[in-house]
RNA sequence: GGGAGUUUAGCUCAGUUGGUUCAGAGCACCUGCCUUACAAGCAGGGGGUCAUAAGUUCGAAUCUUAUAACUCCCA
């Protein structure tokens, strides 16, 4: 057989992802199975695949993996969602480059050549995600705006404005001049900003030369000021109650108002109210009843409520003003001042707090049970601690904003009749059935009825994902969505906890009754080395594509996996996706290894291999229950380190070397297969980790059938195993590294057999059961058990147990001495400490009685150590 | 300003109801080795006042309180 000695990723996992599919094995349908089934979070049909991507989806392909291996009938369900305003933004853009302006041309045409830019780049990032692995059953991939999905949203909506929860109304809202749009609060970034703070002053009202200085950032907006308000505990400004101020430039006379939420330390005390442009102006314009003046247009330009620089925009206004309040005297000093500026996340321009109309979704009867599900742990959240954070947020929900002022996306069923009253139906026609009936309006013509231009919020498409993609909305008692519903788990990030997370839950108590998901991981953030957020603009995020050219799909799998613990920030470090390669080439060789062995029928399997297999059973099985146990918490980074000590340290560093037959030597049948038999049962345990060299080595292990593949194969479970031996084999190690350190202090090389001379104390008996293990990895010529110390031989003391080995070199004396001597010193200590707490009667009173009794375990132990060390010496002496 | 979280080895993190030699793992580091599977490797080794202080307890990395630093969310 001629394996080269370094694994080479590249071809064999294009290989397999072909074959898997090739067998269908990706492909679920209901069946009398458990089910186990994963939604994918769906990404942005705009993006690319990023290092996010790749940690969330490595995580989902492993749980998934894993639930196929353990019989379940796994279902992973790709999809994209359709992100409203990022892929409106994007065709706005690549229309202007063609020439064509989005106002020039009509909704229908718009949505096609949406609907062909989706077409074209949608699918990337799927595509993308095949390299990494992804045991995806493509032929269920979902997108948001797909008929069923764009209807569920509709019906839903009917259904929520019949319930009397969606409503329309003015609200404060983060406007996007540049997308002409509203924006959620999440979708707003505070930067700090270096601004200045103006101080004005106003001229009191009647006077001839009383003035209030006011303190802003935004001087321009001075023309929507309809007060200026002061607290009621300041005595500086007690005169000016009942005054008015005039408004300068415009001249626009405002009432001197109080109200707490002025803070008396903050610029000069008294503060300008603009209720149309500053969320808690708009509050204390509620309280007080004040005019409310908009002064912008939704491209951010003035308009003629502004009264001067109309037309302008918001920016340019501000130099004009600030020179005009300058010429008129009204600028008092100005300050620089730092402050925090929301711009948007999708255009980056400033963002402009503004009054429009609106539909919302009422909030608090929703979030009740979908807070209750979660503090009941009905859903879980691991790691748990963002329970809290969840509960802080459900507890102080305000109403969700889900109208967008765009194109793409699901226009709002709502018609406007010539009356202004409004109707919610399917379709046109249903509509204006409804509207003559509802409001009595015989001659009212179908034309007469114009749909409301805007669309639904893209969240208001992603929270329906876990029902929709079922199609449980339309037909709530389809096999699908009664076999995957409730889905089981539901991996994403902690920043959409709220957005996505918590929608999802309300909306299936809503529509199913019952939660969507069972548990819900939350990765953690992939950074940098430097802990800096991975961004386009710092250009510090790797290629996942290369990288995995680089160091293999499986190789990258293990790199995000092995330091991300949940809900913990993941800074990225191409060296463990090196960790995770090198780790491939280990197993690799190990292949290489025993596929080089000649097998001989003929021989009987020798007492050391019987062992060392009889103790690599027990390993595996003791590992495979920890592993069953870190999977139970969702400590996936925990299981990973499991299996690869289990492959690295103890399969191949110890259990290979173990029975590794010597040099032209050949194998005995039954160890071989036991060791193919081990081999396998391996590489079905990192199946879910590293899913194309585990196939592979699948393969190269044995001939097999067409569908025997490890995908498919059956997950070891955790058999009975012999505990003592794991405990005795311990030791033996603590002898084996004895012995190799001898070795190396004495100089001794390997090829040099070396004898053992064994001193049993304390009526031990002899164990024999790894004599011939130590006597293989030590190369040792003989191993005796003796009543007597061995003169001028180097010696160790394992336990109580007295090691000899004797040189041909002399012993240097007086180093043994030293050495003994500091051992002693050690143990002694040890024993004292002992002591301590077996001498003091509320210890041995008030302690467990187990604890106390390992504490004499410990002080027998330790006194015969002693006894030991202090007869070498005399010996020695 | 309000709330939550974090602090353990150079780095990233484990450490369950306080109780085994409990101070751990991986990586990095140091030393010696190209030993017929693997130098993408083998063998061995060093390294921490568990953020600080006080308290509870027979016993504290673990529980309580205060302080400090950092992170996130909300306003």
């Amino acid at each position: 057989m001629n394996i080269p000695s370094k694994y080479n990723p590249g071809q064999t996992e294009e290989k397999w992802y072909t074959y898997w599919m090739e067998q269908g094995f990706f492909r679920s349908v209901p069946d009398e199975r458990e089910p186990y089934c994963i939604v994918i979070p769906p990404p942005n049909v705009t993006g690319v695949l990023h290092m996010g991507h790749m940690l969330n989806n490595t995580i989902q392909d492993v749980l998934v993996r894993r639930a196929r291996m353990q019989g379940k009938n796994t279902l992973w369900l790709p999809g994209t969602d359709h992100a409203s305003i990022a892929t409106e933004a994007k065709v706005v853009a690549r229309l202007k480059e063609d020439g064509i302006d989005k106002s020039e041309i009509t909704r229908e045409e718009f949505m096609q050549y949406a609907w062909e830019w989706k077409d074209k780049h949608g699918g990337i990032i799927l595509e993308q995600l095949k390299k990494l692995g992804a045991s995806c059953d493509w032929e269920r991939t979902r997108f948001t705006m797909d008929e069923a999905l764009y209807e569920s949203v509709i019906d839903v909506f009917i259904d929520l404005y019949n319930k009397g929860l969606i409503y329309q109304g003015v609200r404060m809202v983060n406007w996007d001049p540049k997308a002409l749009t509203a924006l959620s609060d999440e979708e707003v970034i505070f930067k700090e900003v270096q601004s200045k703070l103006y101080y004005l002053r106003y001229k009191v009202e009647g006077s001839d030369d009383d003035w209030v200085t006011i303190a802003t950032t935004r001087p321009e907006t001075i023309l929507g000021d309809t007060a200026v308000c002061i607290n009621p505990n300041d005595d500086r400004f007690k005169h000016l109650l009942g005054k008015r101020v005039l408004v300068p430039l415009i001249n626009r006379s405002v009432p001197i108002i109080k109200d707490d939420y002025v803070d008396m330390e903050f610029g000069t005390g008294c503060l300008k109210i603009t209720p149309a442009h500053d969320i808690n102006d708009y509050e204390i314009g509620i309280r007080h009843k004040l005019d409310t003046i908009d002064i912008f247009n939704d491209n951010g330009t003035l308009n003629k409520s502004a009264e001067l620089y109309i037309g302008e925009d918001r920016f340019e206004a501000r130099d004009k003003i600030l020179e005009d309040l300058e010429k008129a005297g009204h600028i008092v000093k100005i300050e620089d001042y730092v402050n925090k500026v929301g711009y948007s996340e999708r255009t980056d321009v400033v963002i402009e707090p503004k009054l429009s109309l609106q539909w919302f979704l009422k909030m608090e009867e929703l979030a009740k049970p979908a807070l209750e599900v979660v503090i009941k742990n009905t859903v879980k959240f691991h790691p748990a601690k963002f329970k809290n954070t969840y509960r802080h947020w459900m507890e102080n929900v305000r109403d969700w904003c889900i109208s967008r002022q765009l194109w793409w996306g699901q226009q709002i069923p709502a018609y406007y009749l010539p009356n202004k009253e409004i109707v919610v139906a399917k379709t046109k026609e249903e509509a204006f059935e409804l509207a003559k009936q509802k409001f009595n309006l015989p001659d009212l013509k179908i034309d007469e009825l114009k749909q409301d231009e805007d669309v639904l919020d893209t969240w208001f498409s992603s929270w329906l994902w876990p029902i929709s993609v079922f199609d449980g909305i339309r037909y709530p008692d389809n096999d699908d969505i009664k076999y995957y519903y409730p889905t089981n788990d539901l991996v994403t990030a902690p920043e959409i906890l709220f957005f996505w997370v918590a929608r999802m839950i309300m909306a299936g108590l809503e529509y199913r009754g019952d939660i969507p998901f069972k548990n819900v991981y939350l990765t953690g953030i992939v950074r940098d080395k430097l802990g800096r957020k991975m961004s386009k603009s710092l250009g510090n995020s790797p290629d996942p594509i290369e990288l995995m050219n680089k160091f293999g799909a499986d190789g990258v799998r293990v790199g995000m996996l092995l330091t991300s613990p949940a809900g913990n920030d993941l800074p990225f470090d191409d060296v463990l996706c090196e960790q995770g390669r090198n780790f491939s080439n280990k197993i690799w060789n190990a292949l290489r290894l025993i596929k080089g062995w000649n097998v001989d029928e003929n021989i009987e399997q020798p007492e050391y291999c019987f062992t060392s297999a009889k103790w690599f059973d027990a390993k595996m099985n003791a590992a495979i229950g920890i592993i069953d146990d870190h999977f139970s918490k969702y400590r996936i980074s925990d299981a990973l380190m499991s299996v690869y000590k289990l492959i690295w340290d103890d399969f191949c560093s110890w259990y290979l070397e173990m029975i590794k037959p010597g040099y032209q030597k050949s194998v005995d049948k039954v160890t071989y297969e036991r060791t193919i038999g081990f081999f396998e049962d391996l590489m079905k345990l990192l199946h879910p980790f590293m899913p194309f060299i585990s196939e592979e080595i699948w393969h190269h292990l044995r001939e097999r059938e067409k569908m025997d593949c490890i995908i498919v194969a059956r997950m070891p479970e955790s058999k009975k195993f012999d505990k003592s031996i794991l405990e005795i084999f311990n030791i033996e190690t603590q002898v084996i590294i004895a012995i190799r350190n001898l070795r190396k202090e004495k100089n001794i090389p390997n090829k040099e057999s070396v004898e053992l001379f064994i001193k049993k104390n304390y009526q031990q008996e002899p164990d024999h059961a790894f004599d011939s293990i130590i006597s293989k990895l030590c190369n040792l010529s003989a191993i005796k058990y003796v009543d007597e110390k061995v003169a001028g031989a180097a010696s160790f003391i394992v336990k109580s147990t007295e090691f000899y080995v004797p040189l041909a070199s002399s012993v240097d004396v007086e180093a043994a001495i030293r050495k003994l001597e500091e051992e002693l010193e050690y143990t002694k200590g040890f024993l004292n400490s002992v002591m301590k707490k077996l001498s003091n009667e509320r210890f041995v009173n008030n302690a467990p009685e187990a604890v106390v009794e390992k504490e004499r375990n410990k002080q027998a132990d330790a006194e015969g150590k002693i006894k030991v060390i202090e007869e070498q010496i005399a010996a020695l002496k």
